[in-house]
Parts: C-alpha cells; sequence; structure tokens
RNA sequence: UCCGGCGUAGCUCAAUGGCAGAGCGGGUGACUGUUAAUCACUAGGUUGUAGGUUCGAGUCCUACCGCCGGAGCCA
C-alpha cells in the first residue's frame, strides 16, 4: 500500500511508492507518454504515464485528462535533474476524481478584468498562490511580533456609530432602523483597550469608501494595529521600525521560493534592517525642494510627492512632525512646536507609499474636548472617547499597518489587488 | 468627481473606409522524454449599445455603458 503524501516533501520518498492527491495543472504528451503537471496545493510535480507500465483503462484515463481535472495518482518518486523540484513520479496508477469542464484561465495571457472575474479559480495559478502564501506569513509574523512582547489581542468592533475623520469615505449601513457605519479603524476602540491592558493590538478588515482608482487602493483592506499606554512618539517609531523588520525577515525566512516564482528582487528586500531613516516634515521638505518639485509647505505629501521621498533610501523612512491642520484630531502637538503633530507615516521603498500611520495622542481631557469642537465632530458621540481621559488618562501611541501595501512592497507587485483573495474595488464586488 | 486610454471568436490580439483573421484553449488524429511540447485537420463571430456620415463602417462622428490607468483622499 503506497503512503500518502504532499507534493512538498517527495525528496524525503525517493524510490517509494506514494500516492498523491491533487488536480491536472497542465498536461504535455508525446506518443506512448503523458506528462502530467500535478498540482496539490503544496507544489506541483510532474508525473510520467508510460502506455507499457500501466493498464490499458490507466493510460486511456491519463489521456481524457483536462486542465484542473481532479485525481489520485499513485507512483514511484525517482530522482531526475530535468525537474524543476528535482524529482518526477513515475506512475503505476491514477484514478480520476472529477474530469473538470473546459477550463477558462488556459497557458496563454490574460487580460486583468477576466482574471479577475474569475478570481475563485485564478488563485489557483502559481502567482496567485506565491502572493497569498507571503500574505500568510505577513500575518503570522506580524501577529508573533506583539505576541512576543506580550501585548494582549483585542479586537474592535466592524459596526460603529461614529467616524473618526469625516463621513465622505464611510459605509452606511442599515442597523435595525439606525443607521451603523463600517469601521475605517479600530484605533479608538484600541485606546481603550491600552487603558485597560497597556499594550495591545487589533487585526481585521477596514472598510473606506474613497473612490480611488489607483494600484494602491482597496475599499476593503485589513491593518493590524497596536496601541501603547505610556508610550510616546520616539518609542512609537522605534516599535514601528522593529516590527517592519520582522515581518520581512520572517518572508525571507520562510517564504523565499514564492519570493523566487515572483521573480523579486530579493537584494532589496535583505537590506531592509532598523533603524530607518527618519525625517521632520521640514526635512522631508527640503527634499522635495531640492529635488524640483513644485510643493506648498504645509500642505500632505501626495503620492508622487512620498515616492520622491522614499526613492532617496534603500530601506522604509518615516515622516513625522506633520503640520497639524492636515492631521487627525486626536493627534496631540508637539509641546515645543505645537504647530506640528507628534504624528509620523512610514513610506515603503521603491515608490509602493505609506504602510505605516501613526502618532501619540492627545491625553489632555480639555485640549481633546476643544479639537472634537474644532472638528465639528459630534461631542456626545465622543463621550467615551473622551472618558479615557478623565479616568487615569496617561502618554500612549500606536499606529496601524496595511497588511495589502505591506504584502505589495514585499512580493514586489505591481498591484495591491493581487495581495487579497478576494479584492473589493469601487467597480469590484464579485466574485 | 476630474483627466487619459481601451471595448473584434471562450481568451490574447490583428485587419489603409473595401472578402472579419491568427495564436492559445476546445474537438479529431500522429508521435517513447515533453517543459506554455510539436505537427495535421476541424468547429467557433449580432466587431460593447443606440444613432449618424458614406456607394460601402470593426475602422470616421455623437451619446451612453463597461473596464483599465492616473489625480485628489488615504493604509
Amino acid at each position: 500500500m503506497a503512503i500518502e503524501i504532499k507534493i512538498q516533501d517527495v525528496a524525503r520518498y525517493e524510490g517509494q511508492e506514494v500516492t498523491l492527491k491533487g488536480w491536472l495543472y497542465n498536461k504535455r504528451s508525446s506518443g506512448k507518454l503523458r506528462f502530467l503537471l500535478v498540482r496539490d496545493g503544496s507544489a506541483t510535480i510532474q508525473c510520467v504515464v508510460f502506455k507499457g507500465a500501466v493498464s490499458e483503462e490507466v493510460f486511456e484515463n491519463a489521456t481524457a485528462l483536462t486542465q484542473e481535472s481532479s485525481l489520485t495518482v499513485t507512483g514511484t518518486v525517482a530522482k531526475d535533474d530535468r525537474s524543476k523540484i528535482g524529482y518526477e513520479i513515475q506512475v503505476s496508477d491514477l484514478t480520476v476524481v472529477q474530469i473538470a469542464h473546459e477550463y477558462p484561465i488556459t497557458k496563454k495571457e490574460h487580460g486583468v478584468d477576466f482574471l479577475m472575474d474569475h478570481r475563485h479559480l485564478w488563485l489557483r495559478s502559481s502567482k496567485q498562490h506565491a502572493l497569498i502564501r507571503i500574505r500568510h506569513e505577513v500575518i503570522r509574523a506580524a501577529r508573533e511580533f506583539f505576541d512576543m512582547r506580550d501585548f494582549t489581542l483585542m479586537d474592535a468592533p466592524i459596526f460603529t456609530p461614529n467616524a473618526a475623520e469625516g463621513t465622505s469615505t464611510l459605509f452606511e449601513t442599515d442597523y435595525f432602523e439606525r443607521k451603523a457605519y463600517l469601521t475605517q479603524s479600530g484605533q479608538l476602540y484600541g485606546e481603550a483597550g491600552a487603558m485597560a491592558f497597556g499594550n495591545i493590538y487589533c487585526f481585521g478588515p477596514t472598510f473606506r469608501a474613497e473612490k480611488s482608482k489607483t494600484r494602491r487602493h482597496l475599499t476593503e483592506f485589513w491593518m493590524i494595529e497596536p496601541e501603547m499606554a505610556y508610550c510616546d512618539l520616539e518609542q512609537d517609531m522605534v516599535v514601528a521600525e522593529e516590527f517592519v523588520t520582522h515581518i520581512v525577515k520572517s518572508v525571507l525566512k520562510n517564504r523565499r521560493p514564492e519570493l523566487e516564482t515572483l521573480e523579486r528582487d530579493i537584494s532589496k528586500l535583505e537590506k531592509i534592517e532598523a533603524p530607518f531613516p527618519r525625517l521632520h516634515y521640514d526635512e522631508a521638505v527640503e527634499i522635495l525642494k531640492k529635488n524640483g518639485v513644485d510643493f506648498e509647505y504645509g500642505d500632505d505629501f501626495g503620492a508622487t510627492d512620498e515616492t520622491t521621498i522614499s526613492q532617496q533610501f534603500d530601506r522604509p523612512v518615516i515622516v513625522h512632525h506633520y503640520p497639524a491642520e492636515v492631521k487627525a484630531f486626536y493627534m496631540k502637538r508637539d509641546p515645543e512646536t505645537p504647530q506640528f503633530a507628534l504624528a509620523m507615516d512610514m513610506l515603503a521603498p521603491e515608490g509602493y507609499g505609506e504602510i505605516i500611520g501613526g502618532s501619540q495622542r492627545e491625553d489632555d481631557y480639555d485640549v481633546l474636548l476643544q479639537r472634537v469642537k474644532e472638528y465639528n465632530l459630534p461631542e456626545e458621540a465622543f463621550a467615551w472617547y473622551l472618558d479615557l481621559r478623565k479616568y487615569g488618562s496617561v502618554p500612549h501611541a500606536g499606529f496601524g499597518l496595511g497588511i495589502e501595501r505591506t504584502v505589495a512592497w514585499i512580493s514586489g507587485i505591481r498591484h495591491i489587488r493581487e495581495t487579497i483573495p478576494f479584492p473589493r474595488t469601487m467597480t469590484r464586488l464579485y466574485p
């Protein structure tokens, strides 16, 4: 009786008879030979069916297989230098589980819209497979980083009564004849958690109804957000750069074959090491001026500005002390230079844009109440949030990291939509 | 919302205003080492929609629809 194995473990079974359960990735034939490229989710291997070595029925079955048909194969593991993984299977028996209908995704190239309409099948192809596995590793490493440091996982709600920053980009939904909004960030709830547990993080989907049609935007994306009590902006930045370093190193260690599948320039990732360069807003503006960018002092940076700044460095760069006017109401201002907020953004290299946004939060009750009024926010909706400043307020800080932009950067792929299994954009709700 | 581009076979694309085609995929067959195998044969079309110009429109014009890219906004 042959032992049932995963293709990725095939090297351990050289010369033995094994059984694989999978799907037909591709088929080539030559006279009395059938070359079946079989994938099982772990890897892909060529299975060779020779007419003289199997029953007539097995050979006929091998001939009839169509792309993505499901099958089980039994055969001997043989070393072969022509194989990409070093081995192939010499088939002795083969069972067809299902003959697949005509498979829409062929070996030739396809357009994005067609592939996205078939996203549920596209996930089977090698590039998409590699991306989702890198995404898994990014998420695993991100959680591991905070778990190792004794942060408590405390997830935030997805239905929220109000917006943290304006309502124009919120998805509204009916909530038993009231209005509810899909969350844009777990941060405010994270602050409640930090006051309860010290250090927490939350991880979940967030939703933004921005009418953005660029390769960096999704309407539904995943964010991991730590929030730390007794923490200032400086400490916040240190955690952020060590965090990103840990994620990159984990992917390099555990998902190197996938990076190679994607033809990622790995040398660029190997340079990622904390500490990262840090720029005061004023220094970032200087860089723009030096590069001849027409930029108005006091504005936030646009996408091309971010690219110009990040291109000066071979690792992520942190920009801090943004003008307070362009930043959110909850960010604390620098006591020494109150025109600046104690805010920071981390820009990924190679023009991948902002992957982290964070700040030290305003911890003074009176100042925060004043901000709520200045930003015309409904005071009663933020009563619970203001409470956090009434009962044992402490300096605290946190940030949010966008999973999809991080995966896009580490993978080196152009568009963010391939970094999530089923992307949601302005024009894409199916499948 | 604004700016730009593209809609032709299942897919990727050709076709000077003048007979709507190729490759891949599908089907039939040949081949004992193929690597997107190769070779032969074969089926497959309301050229996004609605108007207009013209002897004649896939091609030119107008409107609409869909998608793609970018801007703003953001992670």
